[in-house]
Parts: C-alpha cells; sequence; structure tokens
RNA sequence: GGCGCCGUGGCGGAGUGGUUACGCAGAGCUCUGCAAAAGCUCGUACACCGGUUCGAACCCGGUCGGUGCCUCCA
C-alpha cells in the first residue's frame, strides 16, 4: 500500500509500527450545522482508505473524532465557540445542538455505507484527557496564560512551520485582523479557554486555570493519543488542516511527548462547485438531503466521489451527478447479470477476467487510492460479458467477486436482490411467445415488466432483464 | 503582500517523455419481429509562447487564466 504524504511531500509505502496492526485516526466532523458534500467527500475517501487498508490484509484500529466544543468561530477570542453560537441560532442549548448534528452525521455514515470506526469519541467526553495534556504542556515550559485563556508558545517549538512549510514572517505580513496582542506569537493558540465574565456558557468544566472549555485543537491530540498511542501510523483529514489544525497537533502532542506524533498523513483536497469552494457566503452547501431531493441515490453520490481521485481539486455539479447515476446503472445492470439464466457459459475465461478484475481494483486503490482508475477496471469485463451475449453466470462465477469489490468501494453491488419468481415467469412465457412469434402477445408481457421497473435485452438464446 | 495548486475532447476525469486510459453525453452503423441502457465505429483533447530532447500533453522558463490557503472551514 502506497500513500502519499503531506509529511514527506511524497508517495510513500506506508509500513506501521505493529503490522498487521494499524492505528488510523481522521479528523471528524463539528456538530454544529447540517454537513454538506465536501465534507462527506472527505469521509468517503477515507472510508476508502481504510477498507484498502483491510483488502490489503491490515487492521486497522481506526479513531475519528466528534468536535462538540471549542471549535472558536473565528480567532477574535471572543469566548464564543460554533456550538455555542448554533445553540443561539436555534433556541437549544450547545448539548443539544450536538447531539442532534451528531445523530445526523452517524445516521449519513450509514445511509452512505461507509464502515463505522471503531471509535467515535466526543471531545466533551474526554475533557479530564485533554485537561492533562495541557497540564503536561505547561509542565514542560510550553503554555502562558492570558486574561482569556492559556495558550501555546509556538516559539518554543522550532519544528513549529515545517509540517506545512509555513513562512511565519511573511504570513504576519500578510492582511490579517484582529491579532490577539497578548499572545506572544502570531501562530499561537488556545489550549484552555476561559468562559466569559458576562455570561454562562452552556458548556464549560472547571480546570487547574479556571472555568473554561477546551481550545479546539487539543481535543485531536488528547483523544488520538488516549486510543491508539503517542504515535499513529495514520492521521487524515481535510487539506485545510495542514496549516493551523494538523501544524498546532504536531507542536502540541510532540512536545508532549518527544516522540513522532504520525508517520503518515493523508489530506483530502476540496471540491469545487461551479469553479467555487464551498462556503456559507455563497451558499452551495449541499447536503445529503437536497442531493435525494433531486433523484439521486447516495449510492450515486459514492459513485461520484470515486470518479475522482482524492488529491484533485474535484468539480462537483448536478451534471456529474447524472453522468455517475448512468455509470451506476451500467455497474447494476452488470451486477445484476448474476441472477440471470440461460445459455453458454465460458467459466474458465469469466473466472480469469473476475480475477483480474479484483485484482487490477485492489492495485489501483493502493496505489495512493487511485479510485478513477479502480473503476476503469471494470469495463473490460462488462463489456466482455455484454458482447459474448451472456450467460448465466448464476452467482456461483461472481459471488466472491462482487462482495471483494464492495469490501473495497462500498458499492453494495452483490446486495442486489433478483426478480420475483412471478417476474421470471412472465419473461419465460414471453420467451414461449416469441418462439411462436406472436408478438402482440410478447410486447404485451414486455410492457407488463417495464410497469414493474424490469427492462429486457433479447439476445440469441434468451433474454437478459435489466431494472430501469 | 506571502505560500500553494491547477489549466486534458460537449461534460467529468486518469495518465505522465515515445504505444493519444476511461466514463457520461452525442453521431452513424449493426444485431433485432419490433426493441434495447446490446455490439461496432466516430469526434483524432491535453491554455499560450519559447526551450531541452531523436521525440513533450508529460521536463525547464515565461505569459495568460482559474483557484486554494494565510480568518472558521472537509
Amino acid at each position: 500500500m502506497r500513500l502519499y504524504n503531506t509529511l514527506t511531500r511524497q508517495i510513500d509505502e506506508v509500513v506501521p509500527q505493529n503490522a498487521p496492526d494499524i492505528t488510523v485516526y481522521t479528523c471528524g466532523p463539528t456538530v454544529y450545522d447540517y454537513l454538506h458534500v465536501g465534507n462527506w467527500f472527505t469521509y468517503i475517501r477515507e472510508d476508502i482508505l481504510i477498507r484498502t487498508l483491510k483488502a490489503s490484509g491490515l487492521k486497522p484500529k481506526w479513531v475519528m473524532n466528534i468536535t462538540d466544543v471549542g471549535h472558536l468561530v473565528s480567532d477574535a477570542d471572543d469566548g464564543e465557540d460554533k456550538l455555542e453560537k448554533g445553540a443561539r441560532r436555534e433556541g437549544k442549548t450547545a448539548w443539544d445542538v450536538a447531539k442532534f448534528y451528531t445523530e445526523y452525521f452517524e445516521k449519513g455514515m450509514e445511509r452512505l455505507n461507509m464502515l463505522k470506526p471503531d471509535f467515535l469519541p466526543r471531545a466533551t467526553d474526554h475533557i479530564q484527557d485533554q485537561i492533562e495534556l495541557v497540564q503536561k504542556l505547561e509542565a514542560k515550559g510550553f503554555t502562558y496564560k492570558t486574561s482569556d485563556g492559556v495558550y501555546y508558545d509556538t516559539s518554543k517549538f522550532p519544528k513549529y512551520a515545517d509540517f506545512a512549510r509555513l513562512d511565519l514572517d511573511e504570513q504576519e505580513a500578510g492582511k490579517r485582523v484582529n491579532f490577539n496582542p497578548e499572545k506572544r506569537n502570531k501562530a499561537d493558540f488556545a489550549l484552555w479557554k476561559f468562559s466569559p465574565k458576562d455570561h454562562q456558557r452552556d458548556m464549560e468544566w472547571d480546570s487547574p486555570w479556571g472555568k473554561g472549555f477546551p481550545g479546539w485543537h487539543v481535543e485531536c491530540s488528547a483523544m488520538s493519543m488516549k486510543y491508539l498511542g503517542e504515535t499513529l501510523d495514520i492521521h487524515a483529514g481535510g487539506i485545510d488542516h495542514v496549516p493551523v489544525h494538523h501544524t498546532n497537533e504536531i507542536a502540541q502532542s510532540e512536545a508532549a511527548t518527544g516522540k513522532q506524533f504520525a508517520t503518515y498523513w493523508m489530506h483530502s483536497n476540496h471540491i469545487t462547485i461551479e469553479g467555487k469552494k464551498i462556503s456559507k457566503s455563497f451558499g452551495n452547501g449541499i447536503t445529503l438531503e437536497d442531493i435525494e431531493a433531486k433523484g439521486y441515490s447516495l449510492e450515486v453520490l459514492r459513485l461520484h466521489v470515486l470518479e475522482s481521485h482524492y488529491r484533485s481539486q474535484s468539480k462537483f455539479s448536478w451534471e456529474s451527478l447524472a453522468a455517475a447515476k448512468n455509470r451506476l446503472n451500467v455497474l447494476h445492470a452488470w451486477a445484476d447479470l448474476r441472477h440471470q439464466t440461460s445459455v453458454d457459459v465460458m467459466p474458465d475465461e469469466l473466472d480469469l477476467l473476475f480475477k483480474e478484475l479484483r485484482g487490477s481494483v485492489l492495485s489501483a486503490l493502493q496505489d495512493d487510492l487511485n479510485t478513477p482508475v479502480a473503476l476503469v477496471s471494470f469495463n473490460k469485463i462488462i463489456n466482455y460479458m455484454s458482447n459474448i451475449q451472456i450467460p448465466g453466470v448464476e452467482g456461483k462465477y461472481t459471488d466472491g467477486t462482487l462482495a471483494f469489490l464492495d469490501d473495497l468501494l462500498g458499492l453494495q453491488l452483490s446486495a442486489r436482490p433478483d426478480i420475483t419468481y412471478q417476474q421470471k415467469e412472465i419473461i419465460t412465457e414471453r420467451e414461449q411467445a416469441r418462439t411462436a412469434q406472436d408478438w402482440a402477445k410478447s410486447d404485451k408481457l414486455r410492457e407488463q415488466l417495464e410497469k414493474q421497473g424490469i427492462g429486457l435485452r433479447d439476445i440469441p438464446n434468451g433474454a437478459i432483464w435489466f431494472r430501469l
């Protein structure tokens, strides 16, 4: 398995510390609002990562966090985080907001047929772990206190800019506003924030430094190390996390432990919609519900995600979703062939092609998760099977392959049901009518099936059905 | 202002020094009683200008265009 590693800026062979075990931490959602397609692109790609690791004989231990506190709305240090703000917007408490969108997220994962992480820890369930991490940093002299919180002093961590290759001096010269004057360095970030004096937060906890809540970055370090140890094998997330969030995670984790935080860093690029990034101000935060409302299944979305490489800035549009829908239909029709019972089979040749398909899909994925190339592998066998005007493959030749592909791509090709006995009877009856050249009856039966969503394609020795 | 990325046929999208993936859409043809989401064929793409090379979409330089980050962001 090879993976592009943001740390080394090259494609590296993945070598876990304790193979076949491999630890994976992926940054999860901040649960303050509905997730948009862009979020799901990243999560689906991470799902493919886990699936590929498994198919490669590894045993991933996967943690995805739920950020339900401490993600500040801005760096203006006004003491408000997204959860608290979401609560005000919806007239609920931050706890209610977190609960609602956490459930929304988990349901979405299921609906997209994503694998379940081994742990899905909430930041609010790990306040003590975060406090302890901050204490460790404090003891080592990496922190300082201001009027609104405890901060990490990035100047104490010389490698701070290395990961993202930041030019801190140049960045400082930028047109940045709202620089907290109490911060010693521009890049310093809050580890613990004090509750505001003028109003009570929904979420706050006591700490050695005073009542407040943890800074956003500290949760990922605390929870990943708690569940997976001080050095992770793979840490993944959105590409936007490189310069700030992951940079800070490395700074605080490595300062605390003195060990390398993660061996491999995988980052999913962002998508654009009509050439623009997804942003509240553009109003293009399309949700799963929007997609379904336009008549596309979430399986179509998954296929569409697979159609581009995770490191390229992919484009999302309704047009490409429509194309993905057609492509999925072709895959479905092919998968449905395993239920067809007719004629001449060519098992040896087919077995070989299925084997080839399994091999090329897996190796494409193992080559830095090249999903578009993996999908290309299907064409040869689909074309071949259409071409020889097949055949009763009847499960036995494809079952193993379809399940294998499903494990890798999550497309559920093996789960597609057969048509009913009655529908099969109609097909048989129509065949008899055709043999008798009773076209009127034959066409009537075909229409009957069409009304049930079943189309027919005649071949020399019978008919192949497909779902319309 | 600083740091990046990207420009591939109607749309999407791999690839990356020499054999011009692939999907969707479109056109023509074939098979068919009629059909078909079946088969075959077709459009001969890689922003532009230079350079390196026997050979460049692929390497180098420049130009133009787009876009991302530096503020929260998957």
